[in-house]
DNA sequence: ATTATTCATCGTAATTATACGATAAAGGAA
DNA sequence: TTCCTTTATCGTATAATTACGATGAATAAT
């Protein structure tokens, strides 16, 4: 079988592609979706309020912020014992900008 | 720890959540994704022109393809023995909506 | 200095996802 | 009918994800 041509062209490949999957993928996760609505309604609260919030571990919660913020949803601040985190939203643009301009 | 009252509220909730984090979760694949943008630059191509497309087998791609059709980003066709692909317009404005409306 | 608080990381068990070859199912062609 | 094409599904091996308790690291409080 024989690839016809293609109707257009898309200009998202290599390191941008792989980042934009990253995102797609970290959110893919309710738990992960959860925490982001609560950054959403609770900007800049600290971790132990989302453990608070959410029916599992510390340690989880944990995991899934380091998911978050290696995807670059969500950025942590470092306050004393505490860390603060809120929405990555630059990132954030830059993921809605892709996906309008590729579907 | 106490939580701290909300800036504000989201109205997604539910089977919406589900739906949209399903979504999510179909397109943190590389294979999936790729596969996608097969699609916006070869409309209603065939299953065997994205396998042709793709370094994997047959069922390998099968298999991403309905996923990608229970996620609701891709519709098919059946057409004799082959089936036609194309992208799922009013889910992916649902999508794009969606995300909009929370971040 | 000791103790408490907050969060991240380690090790690990259980579950889920991904890939493949083999095979089945449904049409079309000879 | 018999064969060929096209796609889906089954069974299964391997890899990745998710969850937890335990522990470590860093700061704050007493």
């Amino acid at each position: 079988m024989s690839i016809p041509e293609p109707c257009c062209t898309l200009n998202i490949t290599g390191a941008n592609q792989e980042r934009l999957v990253g995102m797609f993928k970290a959110l893919g996760n309710p738990v992960r979706f959860e925490i982001m609505k609560f950054l959403v309604t609770h900007p800049g609260c600290i971790t132990g309020e989302i453990v608070d919030h959410l029916p599992i571990a510390q340690a989880t919660v944990s995991q899934h912020l380091k998911v978050l913020r290696e995807a670059g949803w969500v950025e942590g601040m470092v306050e004393g014992t505490a860390v603060n985190y809120c929405l990555h939203n630059d990132n954030i643009t830059w993921f809605r900008e892709r996906v309008g301009e590729i579907f």
